[in-house]
DNA sequence: GAACACTGTGCTATCGATTGCGCAGAAAAT
DNA sequence: ATTTTCTGCGCAATCGATAGCACAGTGTTC
């Protein structure tokens, strides 16, 4: 453990190219290479062609955390994700890392899951200068977005609207279940039922909202309530005990409040015999692809995925610009998606 | 935006306590800070626990970014993840995100989804410095290894055993293919076949060996071989395509080599009217939640996902401690979970 | 009572990149 | 021919944290 030092540039893992190192090759100041790199009109061609062609040679590549110590910008951001029973957070998450990249800006990925933020966590989130933080999770995490405000970094939520404070892009969840609802009315259906998510999440309480609120528009009693969670077994438990309802009790169609909890319902409706959609009709939200295809065929209103997370670091990169824009939230309209797993008016 | 400069501390963002405002308040210079809280046993316990006291005041947190830059190292561990489609990578992800946190590392997330790695996210690897690099993709990532390679920065593979060079941390996919394949041969299965997944992973080959020299092994002829895909679309076109065969041709028994995949699979043969078990087995690999419950059941081999994320950071880690370690490759064992989705023997 | 060893801190350089300021030398103006 | 104006680049400070070395002040020892 006790090796002698390597000589420089042998043996070891090669010492990685800094300004420093390049000046003195090109013999030329730190501050020159810099500038050249940059780009500054104030060094002259000659010089910056040959700092250039020394750079890709050498391989340099500038030192990011160095930059931001004097930048005062990391170009990180936070990214907080929901639990991953829920595939639409790792689609999202795909979508963000994408659309960061595009964008400069790196992801941070501080938690995924359940429960609120840990305390090492939170405190990557200050240690590492995140410039700001994307909270793609329908549950509370206001853990983290108490920190963040704790320390001026701009927050927005995606996926979730938060009662007050902070920024956030949404898809318009109440419209989105106010849809469903009048269709599956105008489609016949008379006793209507909705499976919920986790009740702290506006998404699932915005879009059940929405349902019942349809749902009184067409003039018909208000919806069964059945308690679902966020996975796939919950909405299965829900089925199971819609299924074991006398018929005539039995609800007619059935709004699971996210898509995975709507495949758990037909998966317990099925399996207890009934027809989907056949003796009962089932309905989404989210748009995930795993309901897209078979045995799902989910009728569902689709997120704008890359809408909402383009949107979202929109949000983000303008407050991190440092403009004091006033707090912002942005609804976008799903889209419905007519498949199979629903009788709806042509 | 010519805003004369705000006094400290007062109307901008807060500015954040360093070292040096510490030690401005305490009296002291910035390095008996640093010390203070670090806890070296050199300060005195008064002015350690005076520190400490007003660290815990402001609230102060140190730069991770600027530590970095003297330590050399940055704590960041890069992450690259195959495509969301198999919800394994997000399992995985969910995985890494913990036990980094736990081992005091944070994740920076590379890349997610298909394909080789943009030039950018490339970049991010070395202007980040990141200590290490965990590759959880079954598909080529060469781009980021070779990348890693020549910058020195330790690289791990979860999930794929790379032909030579790098370390890997992976199932005993060649086992758990032969397993399955002993199993539905003792099971009386005679004519087995194989949904693969994309040619370029191992994890994909390694499987659909181990099944074919299971099968050899029971002197059973080769299996007949579907090629699948990545997707659960995928599983289920190779399922159309079986259950159109005749009858007499038609495998009794299906191993997909990823969980998704067999999904599909089964999704397919029961849409064409086969009952699964009944007229056809299937089973697959890996261990998703999705597929354990209904209408699926699968029979599978379970990866121990958290271990191995476990050996993967603990090899990582080892190699970034800076030893000059042999590259590894650690092949954890997976275990059979018998669910109804296959006859087997009991 | 003086030389000694300690202990607790401060000073300063360092990591890599950036930036304000200043200073050469060349070109232009008088 | 001399002053003025640029153009092109170097110097040095800075961002925040850390570490080597030096140096006071106290306690110990002969």
């Amino acid at each position: 453990m006790d090796d002698a030092p390597l000589p420089p540039g042998q043996g070891g893992p090669a010492r990685r190219p800094t300004v420093g190192s390049l000046a003195r090759r090109a013999g030329v100041a730190a501050s020159t290479v810099s500038r050249a790199l940059r780009g500054d009109p104030r060094i002259s061609a000659e010089v910056r062609a040959r700092i250039a062609a020394l750079a890709a040679e050498t391989g340099y590549t500038p030192n990011a955390l160095a930059r931001t110590l004097v930048s005062g910008r990391s170009g990180l951001i936070g990214l907080v994700l929901g639990p991953m029973e829920n595939p639409v957070y790792a689609e999202m998450m795909q979508e963000a890392v994408t659309q960061a990249a595009a964008r400069g800006s790196r992801l941070l990925l501080l938690h995924a899951g359940h429960g609120p933020i840990e305390d090492a966590t939170a405190e990557a989130l200050t240690q590492y200068r995140v410039d700001g933080c994307l909270i793609t999770s329908a549950e509370l995490s206001s853990r983290a977005a108490a920190i963040c405000a704790a320390n001026g970094v701009p927050v927005v939520m995606v996926n979730r609207v938060p009662r007050q404070f902070e920024s956030a892009v949404a898809c318009d969840n109440h419209a989105a279940g106010e849809a469903l609802a009048g269709l599956l009315a105008a489609a016949g259906h008379r006793r209507l039922a909705v499976v919920t998510g986790n009740a702290d999440t506006s998404t699932s309480t915005r879009r059940a909202e929405g349902f019942a609120r349809g749902i009184a528009a067409a003039g018909l009693a208000a919806p069964a309530c059945f308690n679902g969670g966020a996975s796939h077994a919950a909405g299965y438990a829900a089925g199971q005990a819609i299924a074991a309802l006398p018929a005539p009790q039995r609800p007619d169609a059935v709004f699971g409040v996210s898509d995975v909890l709507a495949m758990g319902v037909m998966d317990a409706l099925r399996e207890a015999g009934l027809s989907v959609p056949g003796d009962i009709s089932v309905v989404g939200a989210d748009g995930i692809a795993l309901a897209a295809g078979p045995p799902y065929r989910l009728t569902t209103v689709a997120q704008p995925l890359q809408a909402m997370i383009g949107r979202g670091l929109d949000l983000l990169m303008a407050r991190i610009g440092g403009a004091a824009l006033p707090q912002e939230v942005v609804l976008l309209r799903g889209t419905l998606i007519r498949r199979h797993s629903a009788r709806l008016p042509a």
